[in-house]
DNA sequence: TATAAAACCTCTAGTCACTAGAGGTTCAAG
DNA sequence: CTTGAACCTCTAGTGACTAGAGGTTTTATA
């Protein structure tokens, strides 16, 4: 029974900031639930199915992969998993030492770089130093990441 | 003329610590240079294919894309366009802007996840904050990103 | 009412940087 | 000589989208 308030998939979009090919696509994975057609066969979302998307969105948006949402989805949809203690919590710690790690790589990725580009600006010599710098690292050891 | 003391790609792979696959694949996307091949049709790499891996890999490790490295290895490779200008270190100030802005995304999300752990935490509910607060996210601001 | 443009649809394949696996050949060691 | 390791090409998959072809439906305007 479709609604004259639902929401085609455009208007889903604009209103969730997420692209319809995106929302078309998760539909198809499974991760946000489908809608009912009108005659002409177009989508047509409830306010349920934005509250979904945006739960989606937001997770995306920090950084959870699409399986770990799936896994809170199918949590937040059964009550007794819910009551069984924090999982979902172990998710966003699991999920929060990831991001610290990432933070952390890049951060030294970043002083690198500093470093390559001060010695490139006090080189002035014919030869830039960022390529004498990243041709240097041969044979090194390989802990990069 | 394939040199006794050339390499074959396991051994390339190991010295420089990039996968065989990977090393194939280079080759084929054009960043590698191809090697001579045994009667068999095995690569024999030289020492100058190392230093050519290695420079890609450390430049792969410190994030630079394909792309970017592709532009790199033109600069070393076309003398004039080397001494016309630091365009090596445009790209590597380009890129290490893209880094610190990701530090920055990170970092943000990163605490936005805290926020939400300890709300969690404190929470004790039975409804766990994670899931409260991905849901919460509705018709908000779209700038997390 | 007719028309044209916008919005919708499915399907296939591409993006980026790899990675995996099938099915075969060559090399090296015992 | 035999066997296992290392090599080969080729195709397709990974994750999270994104693009485009070719078509249908909806909407707004004259």
């Amino acid at each position: 029974m479709i609604n004259f308030m639902d929401l085609s998939i455009g208007v889903l979009s604009k209103q969730v900031g997420c692209k319809v090919p995106t929302i078309r696509y998760y539909e198809q994975i499974g991760l946000l639930s489908k809608p009912l057609r009108t005659n002409g066969n177009q989508r047509r979302y409830t306010q349920m199915h934005l509250q979904e998307l945006a739960f989606i969105r937001h997770a995306r948006e920090l950084g959870f992969s699409i399986d770990s949402i799936k896994q809170l989805i199918a949590m937040n949809n059964d009550y007794e998993a819910n009551s069984s203690g924090h999982l979902a919590d172990e998710i966003a710690i699991r999920h929060l030492k990831k991001i610290e790690k990432k933070i952390e790589q890049l951060s030294l990725l970043r002083d690198e770089m500093k470093t390559m580009l001060v010695a490139c600006a006090e080189g002035k010599s014919h030869n830039c130093q960022v390529m004498n710098i990243l041709s240097d690292h041969q044979l090194c050891e390989h802990d990069h990441s």
